[in-house]
DNA sequence: AGGTTGACAAAGG
DNA sequence: GCCTTTGCCAACC
């Protein structure tokens, strides 16, 4: 199977529940890549997918600006929506809301 | 086959 | 806390 790094990657973010976030570094160590390729699979992420590509922030906890533009606005909300709080810096406790993905 | 680009991470100033 | 540099790896030209 060759299903592909990708799929891998999209895979475990669906195991994310609402209310929890990931980093792109997590992502990245459990399926063996860098944080680069993660991103990049956001990137090339489709438009009508189940993939709940806004629970991945940075190491920082902050919300990655995107080549697109205004879509980092968009998933700020979208996260409030679910339950999260952002800090007067704009950033999320990750100790808080970050999901493990080992168990 | 080589060089550039990215929704990053870590370390240093 | 902000900005810069370095390392990383896959996609694209």
């Amino acid at each position: 199977m060759g299903e592909k790094l990708y799929d891998q990657i999209y895979q475990l973010l669906r195991q994310i529940p609402v209310g929890h976030v990931t980093t792109y570094g997590a992502l990245a160590n459990q399926i063996g890549c860098t944080a680069r390729t993660v991103g990049f699979a956001m990137a090339a992420l489709p438009k009508g997918n189940d993939v709940p590509w806004h629970r991945v922030v940075n190491y920082q906890g902050r919300i990655s600006p995107r080549s697109n533009g205004h879509g980092s606005l968009v998933q700020k909300k979208i996260l409030i929506t679910e339950g999260i709080v952002f800090n007067a810096d704009g950033r999320i406790d990750l100790k808080l809301y970050a999901w493990n993905f080992m168990r």
